[in-house]
DNA sequence: GACCAGATGTACT
DNA sequence: GTACATCTGGTCT
């Protein structure tokens, strides 16, 4: 089981006091999504805490959004765990190599999620959150966490800013051209002049059409 | 900034 | 069997 990163340690009682319900994770994807920002990502492992803040993230609608791995129902074993209830963790692997870590939204039944693209931690490096699979790597995040509940959690917990949503910027999303219409969805969101942001506007590649 | 390789699980034929 | 993915790091210009 990958360890966090040393560098992600956190002191409890530097974190905000509120730890999200599961009313926090049933509402609105989108509002979810905006609250995230600014939230700390907690994960207690071998009696140590570890966390980052989350910079940006971006909703994923479910059966009527193309981008979703939902998309039209599709109900497999891998994306069972976003037909569950509101605050479940949804990690699924890409390219072979790499993990991302989303968190599920509304009720049981309705397949929705938000894709935690990057966080932030004043102990680490400014950029070594800066991307979804890096948030994974950082925090430990694989495919065995697929499933686990982040209400009522031993090991988990999310703690929303109490100082409220700060500047926030709403862009489409990165990496889901194959979507259609549905790539540029205003469906990211992200706190604006955070170094850790994955993505910046100006340095933005249109993916690449994959060789054959 | 632009371009490319990497490594394998997942979905679908 | 086959295509491709909610990406990253390195190289080259």
């Amino acid at each position: 089981m990958p360890r966090p990163d040393p560098s992600l340690a956190v002191d409890p009682r530097e974190l905000p006091r509120t730890v999200a319900g599961r009313a926090f994770f049933r509402r609105g994807t989108r509002r979810v999504a905006r609250d995230l920002l600014g939230a700390w990502f907690v994960r207690k492992a071998a009696g140590r805490w570890f966390g980052a803040r989350i910079v940006e993230v971006e909703a994923y609608l479910g059966a009527g959004d193309p981008a979703a791995h939902s998309f039209g129902g599709r109900r497999t074993e891998r994306v069972e765990p976003m037909y569950g209830d509101g605050g479940l963790l949804y990690v699924f692997q890409v390219y072979g190599m790499h993990f991302c870590a989303n968190v599920v939204t509304r009720h049981a039944g309705v397949a929705e999620a938000v894709l935690i693209r990057a966080a932030a931690h004043p102990g680490a490096a400014a950029r070594s959150l800066a991307g979804p699979a890096k948030f994974c790597r950082g925090l430990g995040l694989d495919r065995r966490h697929s499933g686990m509940d982040l209400v009522g959690s031993a090991e988990f917990e999310i703690r929303p800013d109490p100082v409220g949503r700060r500047r926030v910027g709403i862009s489409s999303r990165i990496g889901v051209d194959y979507a259609g219409e549905a790539s540029r969805w205003p469906l990211r969101y992200f706190l604006r002049e955070d170094p850790a942001v994955s993505v910046r506007p100006s340095s933005r590649r249109s993916r690449r059409p994959r060789a054959s």
